[in-house]
DNA sequence: ATGCATGAGAC
DNA sequence: TCTCATGCATA
């Protein structure tokens, strides 16, 4: 308890914290449960009225709202629109995302109309094409890198030692080669392209079927191939330059990115898995890189009650104001800043493609409904 | 795997 | 001050 209040900045001289990750991690969050998990998984503390009130708060402004104000913005506000719509927009394209997986069957649910309110990073243009690699998929979708070394993957044995670019110093910005793109968010990042060039197929947008059955089939490979999240990540970064750790390479597996940062991985990821299978065999040593010491705040953890408390502020505001969130940070006890960060977290929570959450196997028909499409069942390990 | 945190960029 | 991408630290 009390936490928060008396948190100092350690500095850590400690040394390659995560150099495991075990391959044989068999929690394969079931996907679309969406809403449940959204709704359950963080917080049963809550009556189930208030849950479900909150449910059916979406669908409402589902039915309403089909034409999206983002979905055909072409360039300029492309992001975000404004805060008050921004509150909407978020619920919409949560309940529009959750509602879509659940009531759909299998497939078939995409194209048809090239509108689907999912996408808020996937501009509509046209989403019908992408079906082809969704089911057969594999690596027809790779494009034409300039070449690669190898050794981005397997540094070792024969190669010697490489040079990673450290990603300690991450204040400084990501990586050279990320200005390639612009920046993350709000720029353009090949989006823009009407569709001017063919051959790759890949740079298409794809639909969340498409990430979704890549993210799958990454994984497996991935471990089959001996790798761990974090091997990719800086595989990764010798390849491309740019560097992730393996959260990001564990939260895209999990598909728990924005729909926008998962289409942004998912070339880079691709372009892994075949250098990965193509020189597979050979040998890997894992050649980590020791945490620098930096200061950074010691995090915070917050009580189980406290969260419940902030967890029920959400649903009645997600955006508190300034005023709200000192007021609330005075009576639970926690610093402003904690208080303001948790409800930013706890917003992104929220436009990630699939919550977190275990999703508990049997209470999972509230909706009537039930999860699963992708009749190809890969045992995920 | 995930919670809390950081920082850049956009309002 | 928010969003968004990202990751250290930790459960």
């Amino acid at each position: 308890m009390a936490t928060a209040a008396s948190n100092h900045y350690s500095i850590l001289t400690s040394s390659a914290s995560i150099v495991h990750s075990e391959p044989g991690s068999m929690q394969q969050a079931a996907a679309y449960r969406d809403a449940q998990s959204l709704l359950q998984s963080d917080y049963p503390l809550q009556s189930n009225s208030h849950t479900l009130s909150h449910a059916h708060q979406w669908i409402t402004a589902l039915s309403h709202g089909e034409g999206a104000p983002w979905s055909s913005s072409p360039l300029g506000t492309e992001q975000d629109i404004k805060p008050a719509v921004q509150s909407a927009r978020d619920e919409m394209h949560n309940s529009s995302s959750n509602l879509q997986h659940q009531s759909r069957a299998p497939h078939l649910v995409h194209q048809t109309h090239g509108n689907h309110h999912d996408n808020r990073a996937w501009r509509t243009t046209t989403a019908a094409h992408i079906p082809s690699m969704a089911t057969t998929n594999g690596q027809s979708l790779i494009y034409s890198q300039p070449s690669f070394s190898v050794n981005g993957l397997i540094p070792s044995s024969g190669q010697g030692m490489h040079h990673h670019n450290l990603r300690d110093t991450h204040d400084e910005h990501h990586s050279p080669h990320l200005s390639d793109h612009g920046h993350p968010q709000s720029q353009h990042q090949h989006q823009h392209r009407p569709q001017s060039h063919h051959d790759h197929s890949d740079e298409d947008t794809p639909t969340s079927d498409d990430l979704e059955q890549f993210a799958k089939q990454f994984k497996q490979r991935r471990i089959k191939l001996g790798f761990t999240q974090a091997d990719v990540g800086l595989a990764l970064g010798t390849l491309y330059g740019n560097v992730f750790s393996q959260t990001t390479i564990c939260r895209f597996e999990a598909l728990q990115l924005s729909f926008k940062n998962m289409c942004k991985l998912k070339p880079l990821l691709n372009k892994w898995l075949e250098e990965a299978d193509s020189t597979s065999g050979s040998p890997t040593s894992l050649d980590k890189i020791a945490a620098q010491g930096r200061k950074r705040k010691k995090r915070t953890s917050i009580e189980v009650s406290v969260k419940g408390a902030l967890e029920s502020h959400f649903l009645k505001c997600p955006k508190p104001a300034a005023s709200e969130i000192i007021s609330l940070a005075d009576t639970l006890h926690l610093e402003k800043e904690v208080v303001r960060v948790w409800f930013c977290n706890r917003r992104q929570k929220e436009k990630r493609m699939t919550p977190p959450g275990g999703t508990l196997p049997g209470s999972e028909d509230v909706y009537g409904d039930t999860p699963p499409h992708h009749g190809v069942q890969t045992p995920v390990q």
